[in-house]
DNA sequence: ACGACGCATTCCAACGTTGTAACAGCCAGA
DNA sequence: TCTGGCTGTTACAACGTTGGAATGCGTCGT
């Protein structure tokens, strides 16, 4: 409450504001003895820079946005870690905002409200239209995760993702080498995301270099990509007559994955024995429920390096920078959901 | 970019600034057809206050933040869901930090670092030592969730828990109930917050009530409260001699509940019948694993409503306030991991 | 010895907002 | 007609900071 301004430590100091604000920014032209002074009695008083008049008089925050669509989904979570970290390494603070997939609030933050408040935003949209983000393509930075349809869209923002297409490929091709024929997918949505249609071709085209074909009723419908979904869906596949049920499931998250062995669970069958599982995330979730689940781990370090990084470039940048799109490295990780022997958990 | 400010649209609307912001403030004395028209000018341009000239001016930012050690903990994520809805009602901003369990960290932010962009401060401290929070207390508005000791402890903030002592109680006399002689706990630690000082006070008092006696050795040291910490410990049980095992466990956490559900799964041993186990925290994940987990559940919605509206109190009161300590509701939740039949999830 | 130069420091204005005080206009009552 | 009291509006200053121009001072070259 009692704020310490350059003022106060100005006079503590002997000196004018201006020299104040020249050492604590740490601008060349100071003397080392008036350095020392300062910085002394600026350790004394125990001051510290008042964030809203720097940025009224400077237009910059240090404060950027991370808007996920639910915090409560551990991949998000745990990405939000990452860039946290990363942020904090680059001086920025994280803003963290959660869009519950809201179209019309992920557009909101997409183009900037708060663009006084905020330096930038990283955003993770679900369902906004990208038309419609890019016709609202404007100077603020903003970096999107995870959301590149490959067609001709020119969203004027960088990206920055795995690659959705071959990961959904791997962990497939990853059932289809167990043998399985009747591999079911679990993630399809009604308006599907990139990110979704990514997940469903990778898995399509895994399929097909098997030798299997594609059929429709093992793709059931999802809403959001949880818990509870997951489950539904799965109770939708045991439902179906005795020869046509999957004996594997891919699901294009953990959190459905959890659902669906669940399901898999109260109907009373093993896995991988009956159904093998894989899915997306390598959330720490995956990793110790039981069985432990097979999952494609993105690198979220990286995702969130890149990203932090890109939306630093842009902020700090006076002409507009082209932009790119950042592939983050992936790896499947095969676990006791489709490899049987009950394994350790890393100790 | 294109900020637009009051006076342009001071401009558009042909009054003056003070008027505009007279408008977008509500303060009474507008007539009304200014006031339509200083709207029009408004909603023409897509004006937005901003937010730190805003803060500058009046000391007020509209944010406050919420530190917890750890996102990727569900229950964590969970109750900043929570908050961040509630403090939406009220037209307030959270900004979300996280500590670590970081003692240095949670000192900083508990005497309000930044009280230059914050209005107030959330903390669910781990690490804090209270007495020195005591003594820094200051006049920034702070709200402490969940680390009330009840002994002589005057920490100059608001308190927000749920009874952890008679939580404790109740999970574990649910496991004594179901005949268990030899119960163990999980959440001890060498430095013991007092959130883990009061789940033992509660577990050793079921203990007494059901005529059974505290046993050290089945009430391992944990670091963390996280899945890794709750498996290791749970090793520990398992590796004692026969004679000594549990028979029961019951969890400070969740996490550490599913940390252990996944070491007894890896020794092969079977949930409850040979082992049952029970925790504190309701988190999504714990409804979802196998077996679904009995828990107690602390009522978040209003563990979040009363922070945030204790917090919105203090903010806006110039005289100090008394400080109060909150009680929010819990309830505990029967599952598999105790009841053994095999249920379903509600659908 | 004098002007020119370089360097460290200071002065001034401005960022967008709001609190206070002052101001103009109007009507009621004398 | 004038005073007094409203009501609605405006002018001004200030919040803490920083960019740019201006200032002071010592040093160097001629």
């Amino acid at each position: 409450m009692t704020a310490v301004t350059l003022k106060d430590v100005a006079i503590r100091a002997g000196v004018s504001i201006k020299t104040v604000s020249n050492v604590v920014r740490d601008v060349p032209r100071v003397s080392e003895s008036t350095r020392e002074r300062v910085l002394r009695a600026v350790r004394e008083l125990g001051y510290r820079p008042n964030p809203s008049a720097r940025r009224l008089r400077t237009g910059r925050s240090g404060l950027i946005a991370l808007c996920v669509p639910d915090l409560a989904t551990p991949y998000f979570a745990e990405l939000a870690q990452h860039v946290r970290a990363e942020a904090a390494k680059l001086g920025l603070t994280v803003l963290i905002e959660e869009t519950m997939g809201d179209a019309t609030e992920e557009l909101r933050l997409a183009t900037g409200v708060g663009a006084a408040l905020l330096d930038g935003v990283i955003l993770s949209p679900l369902h906004v239209p990208l038309g419609e983000l890019a016709s609202a393509s404007n100077e603020f930075p903003l970096v999107l995760l995870g959301e590149r349809s490959y067609e001709r869209d020119q969203v004027a923002a960088d990206h920055v993702l795995i690659d959705n297409i071959e990961a959904a490929r791997e962990a497939t091709a990853h059932l289809a080498a167990l043998g399985r024929t009747r591999i079911a997918a679990i993630g399809m949505q009604a308006h599907a995301s990139a990110t979704s249609r990514q997940r469903l071709e990778g898995f399509q085209r895994a399929l097909h270099d098997a030798g299997l074909t594609y059929d429709p009723r093992l793709a059931p419908l999802v809403k959001r990509f949880d818990r509870r979904n997951g489950l539904m869906a799965m109770r939708t596949l045991t439902s179906l007559p005795p020869g046509d049920r999957p004996d594997a499931v891919f699901c294009f998250t953990d959190l459905l994955a959890v659902g669906a062995q669940r399901a898999l669970y109260e109907a009373g069958m093993t896995i991988p024995e009956e159904v093998a599982v894989a899915s997306i995330d390598g959330s720490e979730e995956a990793l110790y429920s039981t069985p432990s689940l097979t999952s494609v781990i993105p690198d979220k370090a990286a995702i969130a390096s890149l990203a932090v990084k890109c939306l630093a470039a842009r902020i700090h940048s006076e002409e507009p920078l082209p932009f790119e799109v950042h592939l983050a490295p992936h790896r499947l990780v095969t676990r006791e959901s489709t490899e049987g022997a009950r394994q350790q958990v890393t100790p």
